[in-house]
DNA sequence: TCTCATCTACGATGCTTCATAGTAGTTCAA
DNA sequence: TTGAACTACTATGAAGCATCGTAGATGAGA
């Protein structure tokens, strides 16, 4: 999976807040606050995100309707795993990892192992 | 902290295998056998990785000595927790990821929190 | 001391990705 | 039928990376 530019990210991180099917010009007009970009720019950038699988896309009358494939934690954890993979002994990364986690991050991991544990439905690719 | 380019990596790789400071030639030499580069490509390589602080050097004699600043697995857990810093919602990320976690590496994982557990050393700066 | 091999510093070039946006062409609605 | 809105395609510039050459320093041996 590639790793998202700038702007990919600005554009997925409204996808990810609304998450029903938007076209183009509302996230024009959503980003007009910060930063005044073309119609045109914005386009191509649901487009090269729709061409890297981040979004999918349904024509409503003349426009396309974009929402994401994935929730950000989706994403994340896809990340995550990507990362992981890299690795060359995951034992040891995940020490190194829990290692450095705060003893907040560590009940969170915990809770999220043992809802695994209890919940069999959870696991696989959950979607 | 950056991602490394493709040569970065090789190089990086090398580096984890060999724990010890290594020059610019033998790293080179290393590398002959899949592809041939020039002496000052990979020295650029290696300058570069310094300047981003992935490896440390040394003058021995004329010529540097480099190592590696981190171990390979601390550099992964590094990775792990910028992209889970770039997460909103660290508790639901997580759940994502134990959730798409094979049993093996939930148990790799359970057994890396419970040393964590047992061992208050390895818990490093709880930041 | 002079010379050659080796090394570093610095700069150049080409490629790829991304941000940005313009133009041409399509299409629907008034 | 015309104009606004939309898409497709293309272009351009910046940044990061891979690649390597040249110039200059320097140490070892003749």
């Amino acid at each position: 999976m590639k790793q998202l530019g700038e702007l990919e990210a600005v554009v997925m991180d409204r996808l990810w807040q609304w998450q029903h099917p938007v076209a183009v010009r509302e996230v024009l007009e959503d980003l007009q606050t910060e930063r005044h970009l073309a119609y045109t720019t914005v386009m191509t950038v649901l487009d090269n995100l729709h061409r890297k699988g981040f979004v999918r896309r349904e024509k409503d009358g003349r426009a396309y309707q974009y929402v994401a494939t994935t929730s950000r934690e989706e994403h994340t954890a896809d990340m995550l795993e990507q990362v992981l993979s890299a690795s060359s002994d995951r034992g040891a990364t995940l020490l190194h990892f829990v290692g450095q986690m705060s003893q907040a991050e560590l009940d969170e991991l915990r809770s999220a192992l043992s809802s695994v544990e209890t919940d069999p439905t959870q696991s696989g690719p959950s979607r």
